[in-house]
RNA sequence: GCAGCAGUAGCUCAGUUGGUUAGAGCACUAGUUUGUGGAACUAGGGGUCGGUGGUUCGAAUCCACCCUGCUGUACCA
């Protein structure tokens, strides 16, 4: 505990960051080992795209601001606004757009990289995290779309998730589309809201996404919001089309077929499903997880899904001439791990090191000695790394659940027999140096 | 951004209608066998009671403003 608090530097962390612990990143490490197995099966580039990127490459809504905020970190370098990435996706339309003639079309690439986000963050939900893309560009093929959510599948399963504890729900912008033509429609602002109405349906409910499409919505909080101010008669219309169990977009009847070809089932048509992004332009997807997600406080929280993407075939574009439409899939990672560290089977070995205790700096050529052969054999194994008393050490060794402690003390040493201390049972013996390897992998 | 709620030790919280040096549990440190952890016991360190200003003889407690956090909602290119 240190005195004078006074002008000392904040250990607190910005609203929104977080340090993540071993356990968390272990989990994450092995579902990026899978993820890359998989993409490597799949034929996939692996990319990486800097941190940083012109803001005005990465989007296409702030330069005639003087200060780009809004949702992404940002800071003027010279002349020129600098924004920290808040997808994979943009970055991934500029590199396509300035290597064009360079790389095979169709472009296959997978990326996994941390994004930024300049937002409220929520349960499971911080202001910087990781994300895997993976996406096709320079191509119409809807077998490019069917393909990615089969991928994601496999990598799901090869995580450890059961077919019932996820499902792929589908749709089109075309219909959304169609709709809008339909009831006549024709206000950009009316579309969007209608829109991002619409994506609220698994919250929400069809009784607060009404009120939405209708004069607005007052929330728990009694704050109010404006809603798009579709007249009742199409906000019915709309209700009725979207209600309907059938696809009858073409792009979603094609999709469909080629995933028989595939065998592949766990998906369902979902017209609810819209997707916040204003990009997208055909089939739209989202993965969701169907088991409970609770917070730290045990209490069962609406987790919604870990990813999602769909057909932009207009993003790439906006950099020239090139045309290239494309498809991509998204996944947060580190929703991923909050939610599978939840189920029994991710309980993933920790480092747990036997520990050398030290009694004498006069002994520690014997220590190391005795921890090379540990080592050697594959053992992880640490001398005590400090000074102190015994009853300090063990406590250390107590503390890092350790599973052993080795006594190798003047009189060990002169015997050559180190005493072993199974610290789960509390058992003790003394033990020949040949032996000690074997005795101890018994233990661990 | 908007709305509601909250802010007392590292953590979880108590603090009675404003009244002396602000408390507990856990954690931490040191001891209770100078070679033995997880239990127990003893002692100890650690708080400008989120901040600033005000009301009052007196404020953790009342008032105003600000800051921060939580929840909902919006935004999320």
């Amino acid at each position: 505990m240190t005195k004078n608090k006074k002008n000392k530097p904040l250990k607190d962390l910005p609203l929104g960051f977080i340090d993540r612990q071993e356990k968390e990143l272990l989990v994450r490490d092995f579902i990026i080992s899978n993820i890359k197995e998989v993409m490597i099966r799949y034929g996939f580039k692996y990319l990486e795209t800097p941190s940083f990127e012109y803001t005005e490459s990465i989007g296409k809504f702030l330069p005639d601001k003087d200060r780009p905020d809004g949702g992404v970190f940002s800071f003027k370098d010279e002349s020129k606004w600098l924004s920290l990435r808040y997808d994979l996706t943009a970055p991934l339309a500029r590199y396509v757009a300035k290597n064009y003639l360079e790389i095979p079309k169709p472009f296959k690439r997978y990326q996994l990289g941390t994004v930024w986000r300049n937002e409220k963050p929520g349960p499971g939900r911080f202001r910087e995290f990781l994300q895997f893309d993976a996406d096709f560009v320079g191509t119409k093929s809807l077998q490019a779309d069917a393909e990615l959510c089969v991928m994601i599948s496999e990598i799901l399963e090869k995580c450890g998730l059961l077919k019932s504890e996820y499902v792929i729900k589908i749709s089109s912008r075309k219909i959304t589309e169609e709709l809008f033509k339909k009831i006549n429609i024709k206000d950009e602002q009316q579309k969007l809201s209608s829109l991002r109405a619409l994506d609220k349906i698994d919250r929400l409910g069809w009784n607060g996404v009404k009120q939405l499409l209708g004069e607005g919505r007052k929330d728990k909080s009694g704050d109010f919001t404006k809603g798009a101010n579709l007249s009742s008669k199409n906000i019915e219309i709309i209700e009725n089309e979207l209600k309907k169990k059938l696809p009858e977009t073409q792009d979603l009847e094609e999709i469909f077929k080629i995933f028989k070809n595939y065998n592949f089932s766990n998906f369902e048509f979902d017209p609810s499903i819209i997707r916040g992004l204003e990009y997208y332009t055909g089939v739209i997807f989202e993965v969701n997880l169907k088991f409970d997600v609770k917070n730290n406080k045990g209490q069962v929280i609406q987790f919604g899904s870990i990813g999602g993407g769909g057909r932009y075939d207009n993003l790439v574009n906006n950099f020239g001439n090139y045309d290239a439409p494309a498809t991509g899939i998204s996944i947060g990672l580190d929703r991923l791990v909050y939610a599978l560290m939840q189920k029994k089977e991710f309980k993933i070995k920790q480092s747990k090191p036997v520990v050398i205790c030290v009694f004498s700096k006069n002994s520690m050529k014997e220590y190391i000695d005795l921890q090379k052969l540990l080592r050697e054999a594959g053992v992880s194994t640490e001398i005590y790394p400090g000074e102190g008393k015994l009853k300090k050490q063990m406590e250390y060794a107590n503390k890092i659940n350790s599973p052993a402690v080795i006594l190798y003390g003047e009189d060990e040493i002169k015997s050559g027999k180190p005493t072993l201390r199974n610290l789960s049972s509390g058992d003790e013996r003394s033990i020949e140096i040949k032996e000690l390897v074997n005795e101890i992998k018994k233990i661990i």
